[in-house]
DNA sequence: CTGAAAGCGCTAACAA
DNA sequence: TTGTTAGCGCTTTCAG
């Protein structure tokens, strides 16, 4: 029941507690002959050292924490994914924070330095403010944003300028000229692409000479149910939309509900181009951005055991690419 | 940088360490005096407790750990976030750990208890076999089950048999006699609900005094492609089904993939029933057997809470109920 | 109510 | 190559 300690090995073995700390360590300095007798030791007593003293000691704490804003988020559970993948192949151990509410998030960007909880942090789909990314930086605590940018930090990032305006792009080339935006909060410090996506579309309406018309554009939170309310708006304008723009397929999926309420034909009535590709977005046949979740779960994570291996002082950024997938939900304007 | 520690605390309150731990853990026996200094100085300093030194002292590490076999699997993902919503509002971290393989998984328990990383843990759809719950309960780390069966652990369930009856049954009155079961592999010991269902199945189509008809039933690697490999030989079979009862949702939907592929028409020319009710059997109106996939998680993660607070020599065991949730993947045969 | 001191189990520096 | 020992930062007796 009660675990042997290091120390009982030591006398099983009839050797000094340093010696079994440096087989435990594969130390070099180990004689091939103690280093069997301190193993059979340790079989024998089914010994295996205590993290929470090792890590004391050693000031490590062989953990990785992953911080993210909505574990319900389809993308962000993904991305997870792929951290995970690499976690599991490496000497870490990954700790979960979820994190609903701003003030939460601000408590815990201050606090978990502190705790010495984790060696390094990643920061998924999660923009921190300039003070916290200063107070993570004096802490010494290592971290990579996925999704996410800060000048000041390494992260793994998509260009979504580029995305919001290849999404716009296609519509604009497919013929449409009323095309709305459904998003998240412009205004959210936290959430960067989402200002990044209206840019690229704004950008794409004025190369096609097209003026951007303020209602077109709605936002509110994030979210399935939300995005149908504010597609019902749309609609509801005196000249309503040909192609809407999703910020998320999350949303995109809302808006495809919201016209099948209405008895709108997708995509002959309206067209719908959403953003990410997650899993859903292939069942239901969504034309989208994809833009490569999993990797950049993987990506971020090995970026940042690099930068834990040995600190880079150059801020990375790892861009991955993006790229139009066409699907069944847009089409030329009238059908 | 370096972060203060108690010492430094003491030291400038002007007080003895052990007082101040006496404050850090709101001790009674503390004059309001002393604490308030105390408390002025932790926070001048911006001092927090280190967790590996305080965990080496008190014995506990304050983390959970989850074990999910499969962490891109839908329906475990959405029983997890039940555990991450309850485990956010408790004082405890959460660890998750991904095993894709029997053998990681075997290392695993045997090593998560010594290496005394967690002070309790979660089996998320994984049934432990005797020989590791023999190990668990000696090694005395706490341990609740979800989604899986063990008599000697405290679990979270839903009656898989039923589920199976009721999927089957549902077919079985829409008029079906030749109906499919695709799913995992049965022999898959740590997989206890595949057989369960089987047997639920099996007990419908007998009260029906329909005969079980073996090459009805296709088992394979759980997944969406090898669901529509399945389904395939399914429909190769000179007498094919009319109806397919899938195991998972996830396997329905490589059901309805096989038969869009072949023209065939849902559920004119084919019924397709699935199980969990994930997010994606909604948008894609897939007649399913809910289970309540993100309560288990919080059940789980709440049972293991209580039973760390205070051990239940009783195993305990929690049945949620499960319900038929009838969409448009199901009709009459022959349409 | 409070201070001093003895661990918790390990690592690493220092001798030998 | 090895044993010994001094911490790592906190909690928890034990005195007072």
């Amino acid at each position: 029941m009660a675990s042997a300690t290091i120390r009982d090995v030591a006398q099983k073995a009839g050797v000094g507690v340093g010696t079994v700390s440096r087989v435990l360590n594969n130390s070099a300095s180990v004689s091939l002959n103690t280093r069997h007798k301190v193993l059979a030791a340790i079989d024998e007593l089914e010994f295996s050292p205590n993290l929470a003293a090792r890590r004391l000691s050693r000031g490590k704490t062989m953990v990785i924490g992953a911080l993210v804003p909505y574990f319900t988020n389809p993308s962000v559970v993904r991305r997870l994914q792929g951290v995970v993948s690499v976690v599991a192949n490496s000497q870490y151990d990954l700790i979960l924070f979820d994190v609903e509410s701003v003030e939460r998030r601000d408590v815990f960007l201050r606090n978990v330095p502190r705790r010495q909880l984790v060696d390094g942090l990643l920061l998924i789909s999660l923009m921190p403010t300039d003070t916290e990314v200063a107070y993570l930086q004096e802490s010494g605590l290592l971290a990579v944003l996925i999704d996410a940018h800060h000048p000041m930090m390494h992260r793994v990032v998509v260009d979504n300028v580029v995305g919001g305006y290849q999404a716009t792009k296609h519509l604009l080339d497919l013929g449409h000229r009323r095309i709305g935006y459904i998003s998240d909060f412009l205004d959210d410090p936290f959430n960067s692409p989402v200002r990044d996506r209206f840019t690229g579309y704004l950008q794409a309406l004025d190369e096609a000479g097209v003026t951007f018309r303020p209602e077109y554009h709605q936002q509110g939170e994030h979210g399935r149910f939300q995005a149908r309310a504010l597609t019902h708006q749309l609609l509801d304008l005196p000249e309503p939309p040909t192609a809407i723009f999703a910020y998320s397929d999350t949303q995109a999926i809302g808006v495809i509900e919201a016209a099948r309420e209405r008895g709108i034909t997708i995509p002959n009535d309206l067209s719908v181009i959403g953003f990410d590709n997650i899993e859903a977005a292939e069942y239901l046949h969504i034309t989208t951005i994809r833009q490569a979740l999993y990797e950049s779960g993987i990506s971020g994570c090995e970026l940042l055991l690099r930068v834990m291996a040995d600190p880079m002082p150059e801020r990375q950024v790892i861009t991955l690419p993006i790229e139009l997938v066409q699907r069944h939900t847009t089409a030329p304007p009238g059908g």
